[in-house]
DNA sequence: CCACTGACATGAG
DNA sequence: GCTCATGCCAGTG
């Protein structure tokens, strides 16, 4: 796949958030090549294409908040699939203490 | 090309 | 610990 913009490796690095996981919107701009681009990826995740293929519910805000989505019931419905993945949460925030995605 | 907007991040009160 | 204000980047009109 070749890529183009920086929203085609947001949508890469996206992709690639293990099940379980979840990635800080900071983050997928850094490993995306753009460091401090967050908005610009949330703007991505919302313009998502394939939900299927981008895991957009496995992306947070820095502190572990959920923010946006776009899908079913939006933040209620976004929380479920990370419980669902086993994502350790802590009332409305992820645990990025245990969950959060190590790129290593 | 210029201006406004947005699923963010960080700092200060 | 929470809320308000400012700065960041990219996309769209």
């Amino acid at each position: 796949m070749k890529i183009s913009s920086f929203k085609e490796r947001v949508y890469a690095v996206a992709s690639k958030i293990p099940r379980g996981k979840v990635a800080t919107y900071g983050q997928i701009a850094r490993l995306a090549g753009s460091s401090g681009a967050a908005r610009a990826v949330g703007l991505c995740m919302k313009n998502n294409p394939d939900t299927k293929k981008v895991p957009c519910h496995r992306v947070v805000a820095s502190d572990g908040s959920l923010t946006g989505y776009a899908y079913g019931k939006g933040i209620v419905t976004k929380r479920e699939m990370l419980v669902r993945e086993k994502v350790k949460f802590s009332q409305d925030r992820v645990d990025l203490g245990s969950s959060l995605w190590k790129t290593g």
